[in-house]
DNA sequence: GAGCTGGAATGAAACCTTTCATGTGACGCA
DNA sequence: TGCGTCACATGAAAGGTTTCATTCCAGCTC
């Protein structure tokens, strides 16, 4: 025996037809049982393994769905996963998680990956707003939920108003009292970048001032090590023209930014306040308990999956959606500016 | 036009046999270029799009590897991920990144799911040493390497020595003149936790204790959750029953136990002493930066896949080695006894 | 002009499972 | 005895790709 056994292999040592031994996976009401119990022997005699990859061919998709997020190692995005998963294991499916990593050609490798294996549809939190390879894909009858990326009329999405999110917390920071405002953040292409920033631009006219005048700290990644060397950059610049608050565009970015301070003698929020976003579990550990714009992760990844299987369901009678969500600040020690100290003490 | 577009769609457009499709697709060189053309126009016309499942039931074998990992919610191993990642595509293979989450079902199911899928082969930090299920699969040719877990000599792993770890850690808490020790972790059963509990023994006994007298809090998972269950716990005890340092199985469950005591304004270290495991990027940047026992995560992943790629392709001359890399403490505030108020303080 | 060469294209077979129309035989009932 | 029914079991067809042994043909040599 080359490969491993078959169903043909199956059938030959229980002394049955192919049909029979696909039944008895597939229908097993419908074979005898003294026949169900011998070819069950035959299974385990042996170890025989279904094919998938044989069997999605016949039955022409797969019982798969794609998650594609701009970084596995950010927790606002494995939680995310975390409640895909379990709404896609509640309707039994299975979920294939993909990092793009930021990067638009492996955002498009990773869809024709997906396409090319058939999955049943895709949820993704995309690079950039408009993908026109993810528009052909969606042409040649694709399901598709945009994830944490407000999409137009045509498609499904989930998502948290990020423009209110960067409102909060900018309105947040005002109220503290904070004037001269930072923001860090990148690459600025990025929507949920983009969105936040905007959101602090308003509120920052609401308060009267010129929203030009928050200065932009754009970074090359939303990740911890960036945050730090953006950190390394504020603390060298010089006190007097040292933004008072930053506003991180997410908290990877924010716990790199305050490490930085914490390593360089700087005090949080004494010399400078930090409000991050998305609230991961790690905001509320951080060195000084960072303040956070929360998003509802879990239920935007059973959202996302619920408006999938709908579209993929119910093909004909299928409306899309976009469905929003409120982000919620949530405020820690980090931005607390009764513990600023006297301007005159630097 | 039904379904998607075939290869025999393709042809029919072009003018040519199914066979020569094939070919611009896999061996372009071997076309004319005239033809050639017409092909790929023909293509591009239709919207062909590969049914790898149809590719992958003629090739017998998929391109792909499973990665089974215990947490996809701890960043100790979304970095193995990487590197498992990073190595795989510089071979051309994609990964299939499974979630066990402690749980011996699950773990079953994703085997299973992977073995239909006749994936090339199979990366898995298991959830028990011994899996009888993993052992069949193995029998049945498919390739494995255990990750963050010793093998037999009849199997390939790559591990950090986690009895060193935790000799590493007692040793330091030894050192800094903390007597009463407890070690938080569990289930006890996973094997990781046994074995740094066990180096922590170790360490005791050498400095001339009796090892029986480490208390053993055991959790429920390895989580910031449980984390902080246990830290409720123990800022309930008496403060002269309660253990003057803890040290945790990996640094979730310090963060947990370290926001709790925070949260009930006991002092760390002056209260009480923590550390860590796996020094994870938040562990730097946590309320108290934590001493921890690092692990070369990205480089447990590389190591893992090369092993696994040489045992695919060199399948008759390969031979099984246990790699084990030596873990390293990293010390920070958490474990600070000089930071420690005076006994009559409290 | 016959025979040969090599590049290019062909078409059937194989991979494995599922489905469905068909076949078989036993049994009960009129 | 003959007919209909029912429960099982069968076998061929289909699904899309790749491979490989053939076939075809233009161009070349002798």
């Amino acid at each position: 025996m080359a490969g491993p056994a078959s169903v043909k292999d199956v059938a030959r040592r229980a002394g049955v037809s192919l049909g029979t031994v696909s039944n008895v996976l597939n229908r097993p009401e419908r074979v005898g049982p003294e026949t169900r119990e011998r070819v069950l022997r035959a299974i385990e005699e042996l170890g025989f393994v279904r094919n998938e990859a044989a069997r999605q061919l016949r039955a022409g998709r797969s019982r798969t769905i794609g998650l594609v997020v701009l970084d596995v190692g950010n927790p606002f995005f494995t939680d995310i996963a975390a409640g895909v998963e379990e709404m896609a294991a509640s309707a039994g499916l299975s979920v294939l998680l993909c990092n793009s990593a930021d990067n638009q050609d492996r955002e498009n490798h990773y869809l024709s990956v997906l396409e090319e294996q058939r999955t049943l549809g895709i949820l993704i939190s995309p690079v950039t707003g408009e993908n026109p390879h993810l528009n052909e894909i969606r042409t040649r009858g694709m399901s598709a939920v945009l994830v944490d990326h407000r999409s137009s009329r045509r498609q499904c999405s989930v998502s948290v108003d990020d423009v209110v999110g960067g409102e909060l917390a900018a309105d947040h920071l005002i109220a503290q009292g904070y004037d001269r405002l930072a923001f860090v953040g990148g690459p600025i292409g990025l929507n949920q970048v983009a969105n936040r920033l905007a959101g602090a631009r308003n509120a920052w006219r609401a308060a009267g001032q010129d929203p030009d005048r928050i200065t932009v700290l754009e970074t090359t990644a939303l990740t911890v090590a960036s945050g730090r060397l953006m950190g390394e950059r504020i603390a060298a610049m010089p006190a007097r023209r040292r933004p008072r608050a930053v506003f991180c565009a997410n908290d990877l970015l924010a716990l790199g930014v305050l490490q930085e301070m914490t390593r360089q003698g700087l005090d949080v929020p004494g010399q400078l306040a930090i409000v991050g976003y998305d609230d991961i579990d790690f905001a509320a550990a951080a060195a000084v308990p960072l303040t956070s714009v929360r998003q509802p992760r879990a239920q935007l990844g059973r959202a996302a999956t619920e408006l999938l299987i709908d579209e993929i369901s119910s093909a004909g009678t299928h409306q899309h959606r976009q469905v929003v969500f409120e982000p919620e600040l949530v405020v820690r020690a980090s931005t607390d500016n009764a513990r600023r100290p006297r301007a005159s003490a630097g």
